[in-house]
DNA sequence: GGGCACCTACTCGGATAGAGCCTGTCCGAGTACATGCGG
DNA sequence: CCGCATGTACTCGGACAGGCTCTATCCGAGTAGGTGCCC
């Protein structure tokens, strides 16, 4: 098992976004770029992350995509699961039910025992998720990378954005 | 993203194992009427187990499963990554270091901020299911099943294993 | 000179093929017992 | 009657196809601005 890989793609392009001038967007063929990625394929996970209202789409040429919530307001679970999917990792068939053991549907009132453990830890895993905002990981990445090459990000970008 | 079927297969079929007298197996046939499932695909899974030394196997016409360590000694989290692989769910591909703005290698000793976001929630989830065992799951099972339920079951395998 | 209609270029959006992993299956290697034979 | 060799049935183990999701791509719908024409 194992995430997609446009998880990791829309979290770099919403941590991006977050840095534009407010009311500013970004095409798509900048946000590729900027990270080496498929354009293309790129496109189909902003389409993702824009159904799920967490960014916005302004169409024709000058437009581009821009946060639709300020960063603080945008959870990496929300992000992981707009690409991902909602569903849960563990999805439990009742095979306690099944086999020459069953019981009437009415017996099996209280939840499965392996169930309850593997949503518990799903549970933490998202909790863990939804703690952590997209302006947490702006400031983990403005303290962490020098400020010289943060200003060549920030020129790049800027000569690719399109004001409001 | 989801996780493998057999990850629920096998949560199942080790707990049945728990239950068994010491040193008594079941064979994969008995495992699969259990539950109602696929004899020749739960071998696979149970293949996997055994190369895992969570569970170990006896040939021959009076072989069968049995469990490598007591119940205590076996956690969710072990039967999960025997399973479905002890990859990470989330890889992080690095992408930062890709396009334009990219630097030379040693400008990223930091580790990437959506990578350590990721793998905390991870830790979360593999800490969740590595503190409740095998033995865990049985004492929920034994609290919430009706006692003539449990006879039952118990009959039904002491009819099907093979004693040391 | 000003306003308007048209055209072009660029953007996003959904529908369409291909690859890799999970699902499902099969047949072969090895073992314990039952059986029949020889002593 | 006892011991042994053989045959058989049953078990696990690894190798072999099919389906579905993720990956990757393309073309069409819509918009803003530029341009040329008309008034």
């Amino acid at each position: 098992m194992k995430l997609s890989e446009g998880v990791e793609w829309g979290l770099h392009c919403v941590s991006v976004l977050a840095e534009l001038p407010p009311g500013a967007t970004l095409p798509t063929k900048a946000l590729a770029q900027y990270h080496g990625l498929s354009e293309t394929y790129l496109a189909k996970h902003l389409q993702a992350l824009t159904n799920a209202r967490i960014i916005e789409s302004l169409p024709g040429p000058k437009g581009g995509y821009r946060l639709q919530r300020s960063p603080e307001e945008i959870t990496v679970l929300e992000v992981v699961e707009a690409i991902d999917g909602r569903e849960p990792l563990f999805r439990c068939t009742e095979i306690r039910q099944q086999g020459p053991l069953a019981q009437e549907p009415q017996a099996y009132r209280r939840p499965c025992g392996i169930h309850v453990v593997m949503a518990q830890a799903e549970k933490a895993w998202r909790d863990a998720l939804r703690e952590q905002t997209i302006a947490d990981l702006v400031a983990h990445y403005q303290h962490d990378v020098a400020v010289k090459q943060q200003q060549r990000s920030t020129q790049w970008v800027t000569e690719r954005m399109r004001r409001a």
